[in-house]
Order: C-alpha cells, then sequence, then structure tokens
DNA sequence: ACTGTGTAGGCAAACGTTTGTCTTACGTCA
DNA sequence: TGACGTAAGACAAACGTTTGCCTACACAGT
C-alpha cells in the first residue's frame, strides 16, 4: 500500500505529548504502530470519524476533501486497523480453524492446500493444528481454536464425536452430526470403477487391504466395495482381506501386511490398497518375493496422491479430487458464516479412475510361490 | 516454558455433557459465552476481582472462599476468557505466523510439521499463510499476518527481502537481513557428502541439476558444491549443468532438463539432482532412454524425501533433518519471543548421507547412447 | 419569524479483558 | 483513644475499534 513515503513519518512531531516531553519512554513514540485515535489528534478530528472515512460507512456524509484529508494521513502514518480492536467489537474475526490429523501427509495437505487457496482469496485466515489421531487432542483443539477466535472449522479426516457451537465442515467425514457438513469423495461410484476396472480385466481373485480404524474413509470405502463387488458378482474371500494397523504415512504402511498376506498361500491375482502409500508398500513386497506387477499381481491405489504417477511402475489408481475438496470446504464453511441457511447437508465428489501400470489382464496361474 | 497462564481454566471438562443435562438454560447466561462481567454480576463482585481470581495474580488478597466461589460460579457457566480481549489489553497474542511457498509439498511440510509440534507444545497457535513464491504475496502477507496479531514469523524457502517489525526465523533462508535468523543445513559439509561419495565410486564426469532461482537454497548449495569439487579435485563441466526452472513439485520437475542434458551427447556418470523430486524425474528420463540406473548413471538425491525410501530403485540421497530444523526455529523464535537477546543469528543442522540404490560405481564407458 | 432539511462531525457507549490505585471496614497496638 | 496496618474488593482507565445518536450550524421555503 503506502510505498510512497521514503521519509519516515514521525509522528511524534505532531504529536507532542509524548514523544518531547518524555523522551526515556521510547516504546511509545514513532515505533508504536498508529491508532485511530492517533490519527485523529493529528487530524483535528475525533477517532470515529475517521473511522467512518476509512471504511466508507454508507450513509455518514463527510465532504471529499475531508476524506482526503484522512486518507492522506493514514497512509502516511502507514495505518494498519488493529484487527484485534476490531474483532472485539464487531464479532467478528475472519478466521477460520483447520484441524487436521498429520501435517506432513500428502492427502492431507493437499485438501488444505486447496482450503487455504479459498479463504485466502476471500480474505479469511486460518489457524491449523494436527492431532495425530489422538482422542484427547481432537476434544481439545476445537475448542482451543474456537477460544482463538474461529468462526467455523474445517477438520479434514478426523472422527468428531459430538456436535460444536460453531459451524464444521468435515472432509472426508462420515458420521452424520447435527451441524456439520461433510464432504466426501463419492465412495459408492470410486468403489465401482475399481471393481469394473478389475472384474474387466478378468479378475476373480482379490485381494483387499482394509484402511485403519481410525481413519475416517476406511468403514465407508470398505462398505462401498463390498456393495461394489456384489452387484458386479465378484466374490470378497475374507482370507485376502487384510487390515491396515499403523499410523504412518509412508509406504512401510502396506508391506507388512501384504507379507502376512503372502504367507498364507492364498491364490490371488490382485490387490485393491487402501490408499496410494500402501499401495506402493504392497508392490514393494510383492516385488521383493519375484512377483511382477502387473503380469503377475495387479495392485491398484487410492487417492492418485503425486508419487503414485512417478512409482515406477507408474501407479493405477483413484483420484480423489482433493484440491477441489478442500476448495469446495472452504466455501460451504464461508457459506454458512454468511448466514446461509439451506447449505448442503452433504457434499460428493467425483472419483476418477486413472489407468497406469500396475493393473493388467489377471494372470490365470496367478501369484507363483 | 509454557504460555504463561497455565492456570487457564479447563472448565468444560467438569462440566457434565450439557445437551443431556440442561434442556433449558440457565437464566444469566442467554445466548452469549459467559463473560467476566457476566460472572461478577452473577458473584456480586466487579469483574475485576473475577479476572484477580481466574488468574490467580500474585499479591491480591482475596479469602479462600471467594475464589472457590468464583471458580465454581466460572465452571458452572462454562467461561472462558476471550482471547481476542486479553490480547487486546496485554498485547500479547500467543500466535505468530508460518509464511510458506506451498502447501503442498514434502519439504514444506515436514518443517512445518516440526513447527506446529513446538509451537502447541508451548501453547502458541499459528497462522499459515503460502505464497507459491509470488513477489507481491511473499511483501503482502507478512505485513496480513502481523495485522492479525503474529507476533512474529516463521518462513520456509521464502526470499524475504527486507527486515520485518517483529522477531523472524527463515528456515532455508540464506540472505543476512537484521532481525532474522536463519535455519538452515550445513551445505558445505553436505556437498562434501556428495561430491565425496561420488568420487569414492570412481565418478569423474558428474552432471548436476541445479535448482530454480526462487528457492531459496540454490545458490548457496551450488557454491557449496563447486567448493567441494575443487577440494575433491573434481572438475565441475559447465556443459553439464542444467537448471530447474519450473514451479512444480513433481518429478515433472525433473525430467526435462535432464532430457536435454541427454540431447547435448555429453559424456556423464552420475547425476546429482537439486533435490529428491527432480532426482525421480531425472531416473525416469534416464530410463525412458534405456539407461540403467545405477549401473549406467547414479544419481543422488537431496531432502530425502519419503517417497526417496520407496522409489524403484531405492533413492540415494541426503537427508536434511526437516522436522528438526523445524521445532529449532519455532524453539528459536519464541526464545525471541520472550525477550532472549542473545539468539543465535544462524543455525546449521547437520545433514546426512543415505546411502541406497541409485548410486554405484562409475561405468567406464558412462552412458551409452 | 418559524419550520424543515441537510451537512459535518462530535459524543459516548459498547466489545471483554487487565492492572494500578483507592476505599472501606476491621482489628491491633501503644 | 488515636494511629496504623491490612484484608477485601471496588473503581476506573486503559487496549483500538465501531456505531447509534446527538448537536450545531447553514440554508431554503412558507
Amino acid at each position: 500500500m503506502a510505498a510512497s513515503n521514503s521519509n519516515e513519518p514521525r509522528l511524534a512531531e505532531v504529536v507532542p505529548k509524548q514523544a518531547v516531553t518524555k523522551p526515556k519512554r521510547k516504546s511509545l513514540d514513532g515505533e508504536r504502530p498508529a491508532s485511530l485515535k492517533m490519527l485523529a489528534d493529528y487530524l483535528g478530528l475525533c477517532p470515529a470519524t475517521v473511522s467512518v472515512v476509512l471504511n466508507n460507512v454508507p450513509g455518514r456524509s463527510i465532504p471529499h476533501e475531508t476524506r482526503e484529508r484522512v486518507r492522506d494521513a493514514a497512509r502516511k502514518f502507514n495505518y494498519h486497523p488493529s484487527l484485534l480492536a476490531r474483532s472485539l467489537r464487531k464479532k467478528r474475526t475472519f478466521t477460520v480453524g483447520v484441524l487436521v490429523p498429520e501435517l506432513n501427509d500428502g492427502y492431507h495437505t493437499m485438501v488444505m492446500s486447496g482450503i487455504g487457496d479459498h479463504l485466502m482469496r476471500e480474505g479469511y485466515f486460518y489457524f491449523s493444528a494436527h492431532h495425530r489421531h489422538k482422542p484427547d487432542m481432537i476434544e481439545e483443539y476445537p475448542r482451543l481454536l474456537m477460544g482463538r477466535g474461529a468462526e467455523g472449522l474445517i477438520c479434514i479426516d478426523t472422527n468428531l464425536t459430538h456436535e460444536l457451537s460453531v459451524p464444521v465442515v468435515a472432509v472426508a467425514g462420515h458420521k452424520k452430526i447435527p451441524g456439520v457438513t461433510n464432504v466426501l469423495l463419492d465412495h459408492r461410484r470410486a468403489a465401482d470403477l475399481i471393481v469394473r476396472h478389475l472384474a474387466e480385466l478378468g479378475h476373480k481373485h482379490i485381494a483387499f487391504i482394509k484402511g485403519q480404524p481410525f481413519s475416517a474413509d476406511s468403514r465407508t470405502r470398505w462398505d462401498c466395495i463390498t456393495a461394489a463387488a456384489k452387484d458386479i458378482g465378484i466374490a470378497i474371500n475374507h482370507e485376502l482381506t487384510v487390515q491396515l494397523e499403523r499410523d504412518i504415512s509412508s509406504p512401510e504402511l502396506g508391506y507388512p501386511v501384504v507379507q502376512t498376506l503372502l504367507q498364507s498361500h492364498k491364490h490371488f491375482t490382485a490387490i485393491v490398497a487402501f490408499n496410494d502409500m500402501s499401495a506402493i508398500g504392497a508392490i514393494r513386497a510383492l516385488r521383493d518375493v519375484n512377483l511382477r506387477v502387473p503380469e503377475d499381481v495387479s495392485v491398484i491405489g487410492f487417492d492418485d496422491i503425486q508419487a503414485a504417477a512417478y512409482h515406477n511402475p507408474r501407479l493405477t489408481t483413484i483420484r480423489q479430487p482433493l484440491h477441489d475438496m478442500g476448495e469446495t470446504a472452504a466455501r460451504i464453511l464461508l457459506q454458512r458464516l454468511q448466514g446461509f441457511k439451506d447449505y448442503p447437508q452433504e457434499f460428493a465428489a467425483p472419483p476418477e479412475l486413472i489407468t497406469r501400470e500396475t493393473t493388467g489382464p489377471a494372470n490365470p496361474r496367478g501369484r507363483r510361490r
């Protein structure tokens, strides 16, 4: 804004009462950011009038010349209103809270990036906090964030347990909670894409890696998979389903469960992983026992994280429009903050099948050992 | 040290789940959250006294019985102090700003996760903002964050241009700016590790991928590499150095520059990439012309992002202790906020060579074509 | 001369805290 | 009995805004 004033404005020159008479109180002179009151003193007006001008309050008659004087002074003293004071007075902070399990995770941060884009565009700022799936933090952080002035919350992949006193949008939230809008993937469609893709390639013996219990998507995704399999006529062998347990976001996630799967010596020609990370771990486990992907076993991931396209072989996966989902979440929250009453209770984003190199025709011999 | 008032009233925990037990609200609390004034009215005291009790202000004599009454009332009405009002009054917000180029990037978010850990532990919250390396945003966001009450700033991989009026810690910052503490990798050591490793494997013709000009580490890293090469006696062929340009964080970053490198038909047996992402892209470009890694060409990355360990082949790289660096940055900032005067002007974190599968003995024939 | 209508801007009360200073009332001491 | 100390808490002034209401004028119309 005020980039032009090369010589620093000396507020002390025009407000003699502090700087000149009391040189020892250094913190009070020029260093202190200008306030409405200082401006008003300087201009011979009262703070209210200055505020009115600077905010262009409609319905107030202030002559053009005065308005210019005020704006000049604001520029000269590099005035920035104290948002703290303003928030206190107006009871609006233009701040929301973003609650996320883990900052260092491709899924979460992709969503956050969408959230951030929309919020910044609309002039909102956000606090972020991560809880690492610890229940007491999930309980406590919303309160703290609200205490900090968050007018609403966006929770990513977080199992909320109860209603809150501010509007909430949950990304990858499934539980129906009053006041909570869920933004999630259309899991029925996603499951259909996965199972149909594998069925068309001739797979009949399919192993599944289920998500961790604490991950919000786990339950729904699995339910949809079983439903889709039933529709399409693929039998689900429960001896071929394994379950992720660890709370990490690296391929190490998928490695051990596929090892145990392999040790069971069951026949399968494809693995449906809970997400891309576990798919990558799965592929490594397969290769470590000299199984080729996709010639011997097809693997399909979920999420389409950035590593997926550059993994070797390139990972076939379901893309979630995570950035869009983040933007959508932010948009819905802001609408609700602006008093929109008939906001959607749920928003389902469309998944997309990204066919790359880790899926191929079923090998009739299945995995060899 | 924790953020001053450890006696922050933890009231909600004591209050029984309100939804179930109280269908009807008590007379006093109506709509708004309880304030000091309401409490004072209820107790027949004045707000100041209530404040004094709740904050355990030393040197005030309030009888024990009154203190209990006050605390009971606070619990009863689920009182939480307005941090907005408190901040306005005390001129402390316990909030900092975190400025980052991109939210969806392994490097940045790993650092953020360290920052977040430390800040939350100390009772601070933070605003985050991302600028995508746009100079006007880099100029504007610090102001906005300070306007929001940030008492200090942590900038990750951000080329600040000038001093700010609050304490700043720059992660991967190189420029010496008054008031800015730099937390960075010991690049001299890192460069030494890289060059020595390749030299020991017999590499003499080494190609280099330099970082983008806007990336804060680019310059220093390159300078250190050339210094180390000189020390160790490796000649740097400028026809074998290419430069990243694009502002993306996917392997696509490194792919095209290695393509051009290959088109030049120069002889080389190893590539030193600016970071892991570009290394992965480089490997793909090599494989696409049927060059094997590491048999024909060795590749070494930088950062040790999560994908590095699970890439195929596993990536040899330099690990930056990013999480630690984030924590360190936060710690230094908080120390400065608490008035520590002799904080370090610079902090260098130790790199570590992670030898995996993408580097091997130099192939005397070099790359074939 | 009186009323009405604008115009320009001041006044003061919020918003919810914190903190230094003041006032009571009571007891103790000499 | 007066001086004094002290406990218990009230008072008021901030912090920097915003906003509803008010005043003081000037001018025009009857």
